[in-house]
DNA sequence: TATTGTTATACTCTATAACTATA
DNA sequence: TATAGTTATAGAGTATAACAATA
C-alpha cells in the first residue's frame, strides 16, 4: 500500500470519524467546527470564515442554527459595534468537550503505537505539516 | 505540537489541496471523488454510494452532472437488467489523470524526507490503519 | 469610502420516502 | 417479495451580489 495512499485512507477515517462523533450530538461536521473553534476562543463572525475558509454569508446561517440551539450567542463587540462576537454558551462548552472527548481516532489507532513510536511518528508529521523543530 | 493536532492539521491540508485540485477542473469534490473512482474500475451505482457511503439517491444527481458534461456515461449490465454500470469516457479518463496528477500533497510535503523516513513513515501509517504487515 | 454582518439567490450534497423496472 | 435506480422533497453548506449599520 503506498503512502499517498495510505494518508488518503486515514485523511477518509478521520473524517468518519468526526462527522459521526458530530452526529451523536446532532450536530453537523460545519456546526461541530464551527462549536469547537469557538470553545477555545471567542471571535467575530468574519475570524469564524476565515479560520473555515469560506464566506462570511454561510457564518450566519450557521450561528443561526448554534444559536437556535442554546449552543453559541452573538455579543457586541465593545470596541466596534460593526463585530458580532460569537461565543458558546455554558452548555456550547460542554458540549464542545464531550465532542472532543468523544473522538475515538486520538485514542484507538494511535494506541497502536508504542510511545518510542509515536515520538518518531510525530517528528515525521511535524516535517511534513513543515512546523520548525520546536514543541 | 500533538500528534492527533498535526493528524488533523494534515487532515485539513489534504482536504483542502483535494478541493482545489478538483476547482482547477471545474468539479466539485463529490464529482472529483467518483470520477476517480470510476477511473480505476466502473461500476453500479449502488456500489459508488457505498464506496462514498452516503445514499444511492444522491449518486443518480451526480452521475447526471458528470454526464451532462461528458465526463461520465450510463452503460447497461448485460447481467442484470435492473443495473446500470457508470464507466468514464475518454476524457473522462484524461481528466480523472489529471487530477491525479495535480494533487501536490503527494510530493510536495511528503518530498521532504528521505527514502528511509518515508519508509519508517509507511510502516507506522500502516500499523495505525490497521493493514497486515503484507505489501 | 471601507468594513462587518446580514439578506437574497442559486447550486450542490445529503437523507428520507415513494416510485418504476427488473429480478 | 426483494433489489437497482430514479424521482420528489427538504435541510444544510457553499459562493455571489447587494444591503444597512458603523467605522
Amino acid at each position: 500500500m503506498e503512502l499517498v495512499e495510505l494518508v488518503g485512507t486515514i485523511v477518509a477515517r478521520y473524517h468518519d470519524e468526526y462527522e459521526q462523533a458530530a452526529f451523536r450530538h446532532a450536530l453537523t461536521g460545519a456546526q461541530a467546527r464551527v462549536l469547537a473553534l469557538l470553545s477555545v476562543k471567542p471571535m467575530p463572525m468574519r475570524r469564524i470564515a476565515q479560520k473555515l475558509k469560506c464566506e462570511p454569508s454561510n457564518i450566519t446561517g450557521i450561528i443561526d442554527r448554534l444559536e437556535s440551539r442554546g449552543l453559541v450567542e452573538r455579543r457586541p463587540d465593545p470596541d466596534d459595534r460593526r463585530v458580532k462576537l460569537a461565543a458558546p454558551t455554558e452548555e456550547g462548552n460542554r458540549t464542545a468537550a464531550r465532542l472532543r472527548d468523544g473522538l475515538d481516532f486520538a485514542r484507538e489507532p494511535l494506541s497502536e503505537l508504542s510511545r518510542e513510536e509515536r515520538l518518531v511518528l510525530r517528528g515525521l508529521l511535524r516535517r511534513i505539516v513543515g512546523e520548525p523543530a520546536a514543541g
